[in-house]
DNA sequence: GCCGTTTTCGGCCCGACTGTTTTCAGTCG
């Protein structure tokens, strides 16, 4: 049966948690969670691969013959006798207490062995009535805190924020420590610095010969709203916007090793650990050391130095090939914010845009852009206020006589046009043949059956007029799931049409997301970085995407908005 | 359960903080 990577992985996951709460091998249980990682990063649909070649699903990392045969019994049957067989000892609502800050497999263990608890629910009746103090290992102060994770849990869920959304307050977090006493350098870790589109909490490192004032500084910010932990080296707290917050200090001698160490991903740091376990080292968050001295620590450029590997952006640390290409000194040349040259999509006043065509200009001008292309929505778009054909000759009048008094940057003539439900567009040829840039983009029927669906982003990307297919898989973060179809072959109709693939810079967006984003450029699609902007700010949103292509590996000549104004038109002319 | 320029058996990343303990297990990142 059609399952997903991303299923496969949840049974794995719900295998681990239930081993673990059996008391299993911790390293057994690690197998598990390391597969549901390497299979749920998988680019490639597992249950595919599991049906016409299960041999090489051996081939990845972590996965040998006992997890390929269960990924092929899952794809088969749908169901795994194991997670079966461990259901019936284990309640899996004896699991869902795991998640809950402060249970582990053993409270967890304790709480179903002791009060019969096999559910979050119960779990607060148990509190309420003061039998969970009575056990051994629980006291008054766990219950009052698992009281109060239970409420908070009501209260917020456990979403990841937004990395723009977050970037806010860990911005101000790291200005407040950098300015305390002693404190010597400040960074924001983390898969927020390895510019993950979301994140799960922002993890901050200072360096610092005394960590007090940075610790009390740190648990006294105004937006604090609870601190969880405080130690001499380690705080964590909780903002009022719900977002946990940890700050680690070290001493500055330690405080490469130690943003290396905080930044991850921890599939990278594992790696880099083993690697130093074969050569006789230790390396932790205080530096790499043989015996008890250190030899590496200062800088992340010292530690990697000291394993013979160039510094690798923290974009790259995921452990999907970076240390491989290191040790080659293969790893690429990223893409950064200067290379771009424009913005290929953009709105204004005259659809959903809230700034006009001339402020619009001006705000790219001064980002120092030699084009900006104006992509209103076509009409069926109708709560954007989609423009006709003849609202899309109106405005590239307006355009060349705001382009005669422009002296620096070009409006580039386009459009946002609709994908219909067939794979039409929602503009005639004529109309599109007038524009620089038609970008083709769908705002409806995401759920189509996926073979439906496929056919009809191909057809779309298919035509002629189409220069870029823009937030491809129609994915809001949190919000709407990407739509499902078969992404390989808009790929491949992508390539064959000489049509770029877009990375959608509004932080709800960030489409393509990494991965897929990898996987276009490796089938030789060209990407266009755009912010979306649908106000001046919003042109700053540029960042985040470029962002988002720097961990799909992309290097300047990947991205179509890199190009010099001549050479972006006879590109977009072909 | 995986894996091998030490190994097909015997390892598997490492340290801080908390709470309930009288010396440390559990949890977390």
């Amino acid at each position: 049966m059609a399952m997903t990577n991303e299923e496969i992985a949840q049974r794995f996951l719900e295998i681990a948690d239930l081993l673990e709460i059996e008391d299993a091998n911790p390293f057994r249980v690690r197998a598990y969670r390391n597969a549901a990682r390497v299979v749920g990063e998988h680019p490639e649909r597992l249950d595919q691969v599991a049906r016409s070649d299960p041999e090489s699903l051996k081939e990845l990392p972590g996965i040998g013959d006992d997890l390929a045969a269960k990924i092929v019994e899952l794809v088969r049957t749908g169901r795994l006798e194991m997670l079966h067989e461990l259901e019936k000892r284990t309640p899996p609502g004896v699991a869902e207490l795991m998640r809950l800050p402060g249970i582990g497999p053993s409270k967890a263990r304790a709480l179903h062995d002791a009060l019969g608890i096999t559910s979050l629910a119960a779990l607060r009746r148990a509190l309420e009535l003061g039998h969970v103090r009575e056990l051994p290992g629980f006291g008054e102060r766990t219950e009052a805190r698992l009281l109060a994770a239970l409420v908070a849990r009501e209260a917020e869920g456990e979403r990841r924020a937004l990395r723009a959304v977050a970037a806010v307050p860990a911005e101000a977090i790291a200005d407040a420590l950098r300015a305390a006493p002693g404190v010597e350098a400040c960074d924001i870790a983390g898969s927020f610095r390895r510019g993950r589109d979301t994140v799960g909490d922002l993890d901050i490192l200072v360096a610092a010969g005394d960590g007090e004032a940075a610790i009390e500084t740190f648990c006294s910010l105004p937006d604090v709203r609870s601190v969880l932990a405080r130690g001499g080296t380690k705080a964590t707290v909780r903002l009022a916007t719900g977002l946990q917050v940890d700050l680690r200090v070290v001493p500055p001698d330690s405080y490469g090793a130690a943003l290396l160490y905080f930044t991850g991903s921890k599939a990278h740091n594992i790696a880099l650990r083993r690697q130093a376990q074969r050569r006789g080292l230790l390396l932790n968050e205080y530096g790499l050391h043989r015996e008890k001295k250190r030899i590496a620590g200062r800088t992340e450029e010292e530690v990697y130095r000291a394993f013979g590997l160039p510094w690798i952006p923290p974009e790259l640390r995921e452990n999907a090939g970076e240390l491989e290409a290191a040790a080659k000194h293969a790893l690429p040349r990223l893409l950064e914010l200067a290379d771009i040259r424009g913005d290929l999509q953009a709105h204004s006043t005259d659809s959903d845009g809230r700034d006009d065509l001339a402020a619009m200009a001006a705000a790219a001008e001064a980002l120092g852009y030699e084009y900006l292309a104006m992509t209103d929505h076509s009409p069926a778009v109708r709560v954007a206020g989609g423009m006709d054909a003849a609202g899309f000759r109106a405005q590239a009048r307006r355009i060349d006589r705001l382009n005669a008094k422009l002296r620096k940057l070009r409006v580039l003539k386009g459009a946002e046009v609709d994908i219909r439900a067939d794979g039409s567009l929602d503009l005639d040829d004529a109309t599109l043949a007038r524009l620089d840039v038609v970008i083709a983009t769908f705002h409806s029927r995401f759920t189509l059956p996926p073979r439906e669906q496929t056919r009809r982003l191909v057809r779309a990307v298919s035509h002629p007029r189409v220069n870029i297919f823009g937030h491809p898989t129609g994915r809001l973060i949190g919000r709407r799931p990407p739509s499902a179809y078969d992404f390989g072959a808009v790929v491949k109709a992508c390539a064959e049409h000489g049509v770029a693939m877009e990375i959608d810079g509004q932080p709800e967006r960030m489409d393509l997301d990494d991965q897929l984003a990898r996987l276009a450029l490796q089938a030789g699609v060209k990407l266009v970085i755009s912010s979306d902007a649908h106000s001046t700010v919003e042109l700053g949103f540029m960042r985040w995407g470029v962002s988002q292509a720097r961990r799909a590996w992309a290097v300047k000549k990947d991205v179509l908005n890199t190009l010099p104004l001549e050479r972006l038109l006879r590109a977009l002319a072909r």
